[in-house]
DNA sequence: TTTGTTTATCGTTCATTGACGATAAACGAT
DNA sequence: ATCGTTTATCGTCAATGAACGATAAACAAA
């Protein structure tokens, strides 16, 4: 992971409201989106795209399920990112 | 810490040069805004711009020596993100 | 006090982001 | 086959970001 990843993946992290999705993906392990447009005050285009760019910087994985997709942290890269902030 | 702040911090160091402005202070413990400008093939208006974001988020603390201005990572401000990193 | 050095700020330009509503696409169920 | 549900994508708009050169500001030294 270089500092281009790595940047990629704080950027995704650098918006409250993706910083609150990632910590509901722990908590609960797996959702799917429209559970998470639920329990924030924004549209669902808005929740798909903060999802799309989760998923697009590797922290998060969504496997389509029938017409859902199923979200949830990729704890690979969440421990690339703990050893690196450790490390610092 | 609130999660406006984390993202703050996330977001400054959402750029691949900041992060290595971050990591150079860091190894060398802190040092001046020109030096900086040495390193990194960017002007010293734009490092100049990096540095500020990077103070505004509160991960790193600049102290005006005479012209220059000294710089250097908040270890405790670091050590907050960690504790938080590790908890997720 | 003038000069040189260092840093911050201003103004500009182009690209990206964040939000939205509307719509399309995928699929299960009837 | 059609309908309802769920998600993704498109187009739009205002705001922010990243880079630059030029300039101002702060200070040391001569």
């Amino acid at each position: 992971m270089d500092t281009a990843d790595l940047a990629k993946i704080f950027k995704a992290l650098g918006h409250p409201t993706r910083i609150k999705i990632v910590e509901h993906l722990i908590r609960i392990n797996t959702c799917v989106c429209g559970e998470i447009v639920n329990i924030f005050p924004y549209s669902q285009s808005t929740i798909s795209q903060h999802l799309k760019l989760l998923k697009a910087s590797g922290i998060v994985c969504g496997d389509v399920e029938g017409p859902k997709t199923r979200f949830c942290v990729d704890k690979h890269v969440l421990n690339q990112i703990k050893d690196y902030i450790d490390r610092l």
